[in-house]
DNA sequence: GCCGTTTTCGGCCCGACTGTTTTCAGTCG
């Protein structure tokens, strides 16, 4: 997909532009670099088909330089600025170093990268210029640290346990009235920078005294009466926010973002006479009141409906509000089972089939399918052709003595290179379900990846495809893909796409979820199990779903068992 | 540089906290 390189050039020009203190020009780009990002088509249909102009934010200049990169894959006016200011775009990523401060760094001491300015710090050069101290110095030199060590990034499965830690402990000595976790977080994004929690108190000091000696606390990075931040010792960040009762539904709003949604809300609110800030929606005539208490009034009257936290991030949202169609959101209760699980037949899965059979029921669920790996290189012990009559009989019996939920004998089939399985047609065939899955040769090229995959979709015998990215977050990218051509083959065959709920994988990822629904695609999640505990995860792959607009009808496993049955047996011949 | 129930020019979100500034600029969210 050329949209990641598209965005990076203009997010680069951003940035440099901020440098020169260009104004307005920055804000531009960026936007347009959001439109781009959030984008469901590749850039290079968008542009075959002359519609790059038709992408909010992108005008007629803005349409030319993503021409020039699509055709000669470089940018001038982009290559000018870099000689003009020769600034690696990563020095802003230091926390406490802004476009103004890496000017003046760059301009007095010739610092242009993270590694120059850790120099010039241990060389005493920063305290020294005017506007720096040695407080500035401090801080610069912490963020500093921050970017070297993690980058930023925590996965949603690490930090909601510890938000709601903490907001238990913050909740213990009376000192709140109300906390509310917000943010990303509350957005259910699956990568979270920091943790946000808002508050209501009736003994601000007292309350913001607590906070900050909390155990967990390794620095306090500011403490005022309404707004402490702070770092725990696994580095990561909270800010907690303390705002009146009669504000809370504004700052719940405000902080929970993102910062798309809510400048967008706040021009609409311009355009209709107000003032929208986190402490309620004002009037602009005579500064009266008219919202604050509640999310649900601001949005009212704004003429919106309330907008579910997940779709807060200016992808059409306001819109949809608007005129009222915005998505009846998937939840976890529509869920009635998991679709990719493993057992000890996979040489790597830890789950006995009776205890699946029992977390399963624990979980209200009414069924669940045993998809264990199939026999392919480099996988430990997967069902041979000679084995599948003996699991597929394995579970029978299991569903005869626990009538509660139902086992599907199901495989997690390798898709070969050339998009063929390992095991027979006649060995899928006696399988209730068959997830297909690429495990190797990630580096093909996009039409022989495409071609790979198209093929493995419109097996009769397969279901789902796993993992249909191949991502893993933080380790491996995903490989190269015709995105129009896969949904279309998915639609086409009514094979479903995975919503792969492990922390390791999140694949498919919010964007493509939506643009897959967007084509009449049907999705599954599935929590690609190993442990018993891994069940957990499809809390995430919910999230996922819902922030990627997903309905009930999108989904596969909200259908009854009856319903998925014949969803299986549905396939048409190609 | 983009955009429009403020339309083809004149706007572009808003506030808290910090530090170095002696009245406010810079950064962040």
């Amino acid at each position: 997909m050329k949209n990641d390189k598209i965005v990076a050039v203009l997010n680069e020009i951003a940035d440099l532009l901020d440098i020169k203190g260009v104004q307005f020009k920055p804000r531009a780009y960026r936007r347009a670099a959001r439109e781009v990002e959030s984008l469901s088509r590749d850039l290079q249909e968008v542009y075959q088909d002359g519609e790059l102009e038709e992408i909010p934010a992108v005008g007629e200049n803005i349409a030319d330089k993503i021409r020039e990169v699509i055709e000669t894959d470089r940018l001038e006016y982009l290559e000018k600025l870099k000689e003009e200011i020769p600034i690696d775009p990563d020095l802003l990523k230091v926390r406490n170093l802004g476009p103004k401060k890496a000017k003046k760094v760059w301009e007095n001491l010739g610092v242009t990268t993270i590694d120059g300015l850790e120099q010039a710090i241990s060389e005493g050069k920063i305290r020294e210029l005017s506007g720096f101290g040695k407080k500035s110095e401090e801080n610069i030199k912490k963020g500093l640290r921050i970017v070297q060590k993690t980058r930023g990034k925590y996965l949603i499965s690490e930090v909601l346990p510890v938000a709601e830690r903490i907001k238990d402990k913050l909740l213990e000595p009376d000192l709140f009235e109300n906390l509310r976790l917000a943010g990303s977080l509350r957005r259910h994004k699956y990568l979270i920078g920091d943790i946000d929690i808002l508050g209501t108190s009736s003994r601000p000091e007292g309350a913001m005294d607590f906070y900050a000696n909390l155990e967990e606390v390794a620095e306090v990075i500011s403490k005022g009466e309404t707004k402490s931040s702070v770092r725990l010792e696994n580095d990561i960040r909270i800010d907690l926010r303390l705002v009146d009762g009669e504000s809370f539904g504004a700052a719940s709003q405000y902080f929970t973002g993102s910062q798309q949604h809510n400048v967008r809300l706040r021009e609409l609110a311009i355009s209709q006479g107000y003032k929208l800030s986190e402490y309620g929606l004002f009037r602009v005539d005579d500064e009266e009141k008219v919202a604050g208490e509640t999310e649900g009034e601001i949005y009212q009257k704004l003429g919106l409906r309330w907008i579910p936290p997940e779709l807060r991030e200016d992808r059409g949202e306001i819109d949809a509000a608007k005129a009222g169609t915005l998505p009846k959101l998937i939840t976890k209760g529509n869920v009635n089972g998991d679709l990719h699980c493993h057992s000890t037949r996979s040489g790597d899965g830890e789950n006995e089939l009776v205890d699946l059979t029992t977390e399963a029921v624990n979980r209200g669920y009414s069924y669940l399918a045993v998809t264990d790996h199939a026999d392919a290189p480099g996988i430990i012990s997967g069902i041979k052709e000679e084995d599948v009559d003996e699991h597929v009989e394995q579970i029978r019996q299991i569903n005869e003595r626990y009538g509660d939920v139902h086992l599907l004998a199901g495989v997690e089939a390798n898709v070969q290179p050339d998009g063929s399985f390992r095991l027979s047609d006649r060995a899928l065939e006696k399988l209730d379900i068959v997830v297909a899955g690429v495990h190797s040769h990630f580096d093909m090229k996009e039409k022989e990846m495409t071609a790979r995959l198209l093929r493995a979709i419109e097996h009769k015998e397969v279901n789902i495809i796993a993992h249909p990215t191949g991502r893993k977050v933080g380790e491996r990218g995903s490989f190269s893909l015709n995105w129009e051509r896969v949904f279309e083959k998915a639609k086409e065959c009514n094979t479903a796409l995975e919503i792969n709920s492990s922390p390791s994988r999140f694949d498919l990822d919010d964007r493509l979820i939506k643009g897959a629904i967007e084509e009449g695609v049907k999705l599954s999640i599935g929590t690609d199990s190993h442990k018993l505990h891994h069940l957990d995860f499809i809390q995430f792959g919910i999230y996922l779903a819902r922030r990627g607009w997903a309905q009930k009808p999108d989904v596969v496993n909200t259908l009854t068992y009856e319903e998925l049955l014949s969803w299986l047996e549905n396939k048409p011949n190609t």
